[in-house]
RNA sequence: GUGGGCGUAGUUCAGCUGGUCCAGAACGCCAGGUUGUGGCCCUGGAGGUCAUGGGUUCAAAUCCCAUCGCUCACCCCA
């Protein structure tokens, strides 16, 4: 078979079998988040590069080489979102949302572009939700943000899942916390991976996560985040997970989990599934409290989390789970001969318009074709109109599954079936 | 950016130590078995330049090279 196009690279199709799911999932997050009283904003795909460089921090790995960049024909610099907080927060702050109260809360759903090599996972386009609770630095909003993360994965019927928590502290006590970190790996830096030696530089914090042997091995005596903390944090960090026990969220102390966006302090999470191969994270959220001031804002505080949508359906996929699918009854009309055609199309029209589900066959197959067609799209009932029906001013109802046959005056059809068919 | 695996019907795959393979199976699709009755069953049918290009050979889906594509992993993240 030779095809003249595909997909771009790291690009998928989400076809009709798969695109009901999809739908299933975004209306529950919608609804969820709208419970905890997150609401939507929406924003551009593609902002001006400078923004990503300012949020995400110019030397993460976002920025240094996977963003998808080009310049409009007035030479300026725009990028496809590679994340949805960059953009809200711009918003926030464009729109002056501060003013309309203390607390603002927000949740986003959609495409985010990554230039990367795609794997099991990791696709150049995925898809974000997610969401962003700007101005309050109670931990309380902490543990309702991963509460609500939870709680959508557990909807979805994702239920083996596992929450990782940590603490990396603030810019008060990481500086001092960095040293100590430092002056530890200093003394084994022999024993790290190449990358990690590099690492010692740019974000000797990252080190904590690296998988390679040498390096946990290194690292599994040396100090902690969480040892570290100012009063504060540890305060913080203290009542966040009180609180998440207190809401019946197990969770798991992951002392040597680090994020890979600068912008987060504090409180760090992820979510990991299992079945997901090396991308095994779902959601990753954490507090964020100097982000809006790096875009330019005022100091403002803020957590989220973000997830990615086809992660979430391998992982469903992987658990043998996932949302039981509803649909509407379907309505299957099976005209035999010329005059009954035309009087199907016409009464299609009119059953749509009172809001039945409806579909038919225009080849003008034989019934047996019909009806296993109709058996195939899964029709609660078909309307045979034969030559011998309509002399006598009626349609046969065939119940597929099971109920018998029965035959309906013309004249009250579309009420009849919208009675049998849409009361439950 | 680096490394491994793979590209055969709509789908999942078998065949790959070269020769009844100008290629098979299952599922799906179409039709018949029931001159107007689905799902099960039976029978038949359609559907493939074996990713593309080149090479080796009397002979290549099968061996070699290149290109393209997919995939997994590293890196990193959703």
């Amino acid at each position: 078979m030779v095809l003249r196009y595909t997909a771009p690279k790291g690009t998928r199709d989400v076809l009709p079998s798969e695109a009901e799911i999809w739908q299933q999932l975004e209306g529950l997050f919608h609804s969820l988040a709208e419970l905890y009283g997150y609401r939507e904003i929406r924003t551009p795909i593609f902002e001006r590069t400078e923004l990503f460089l300012r949020g995400l921090g110019e030397v993460t790995d976002i920025v240094q080489k996977e963003m998808f960049t080009f310049t409009d024909r007035g030479g300026r610099s725009l990028t496809l979102r590679p994340e949805l907080p960059a953009g809200t927060v711009r918003a926030f702050l464009e729109h002056n949302l501060a003013e309309e109260g203390p607390v603002c809360k927000f949740r986003y759903f959609g495409p985010a572009f990554r230039q990367e090599r795609p794997q099991a996972g990791r696709y150049q386009q995925f898809t974000q939700y997610g969401v962003e609770c700007f101005g309050s630095r109670d931990p309380a909003s902490d543990a309702e943000v991963i509460d609500l993360a939870m709680a959508f994965l557990e909807r979805a019927g994702l239920a083996a899942v596992e929450l990782r928590l940590n603490s990396i502290g603030c810019p008060i006590c990481r500086p001092a916390y960095r040293s100590r970190l430092l002056a530890y790996l200093t003394a084994r830096v022999g024993e790290l991976c190449p990358l990690c030696r590099e690492r010692m530089e740019k974000n000797p914090l990252r080190i904590l996560d690296c998988k390679s042997p040498s390096c946990r091995a290194v690292v599994a005596a040396a100090p902690l985040t969480v040892e570290h903390l100012c009063p504060a944090c540890a305060e913080h960090f203290a009542a966040v997970k009180d609180y998440l026990t207190s809401l019946g969220r197990s969770f798991i102390l992951a002392p040597h989990l680090v994020r890979g966006l600068d912008y987060y302090t504090n409180t760090v999470f992820e979510v990991v599934a299992p079945g997901l191969g090396a991308q095994d994270a779902v959601i990753g959220g954490g507090r964020y409290d100097g982000l809006i001031e790096t875009c330019g804002g005022p100091p403002t505080p803020g957590v989220g989390f973000a997830g990615g949508l086809e992660r979430l359906l391998l992982a469903l996929a992987a658990a043998g789970a996932g949302p039981r699918e509803k649909r509407v009854p379907l309505v299957f009309l099976a005209p035999l001969g010329a005059a009954p055609k035309e009087l199907a199309v016409r009464l299609a029209h009119e059953m749509r318009t009172t809001g039945l589900r409806v579909d038919l066959d225009y080849r003008s197959r034989s019934l047996k074709a019909q009806l296993r067609e109709a058996d195939r799209q899964g029709a609660r009932v078909v309307v045979i109109l034969g030559e011998d029906e309509l002399a006598r001013g009626k349609a046969a109802l065939k119940w597929l599954d099971g109920g018998g046959q029965e035959e309906i005056d013309l004249s009250v059809l579309v009420a009849y079936l919208r009675e049998k068919t849409c009361s439950e």
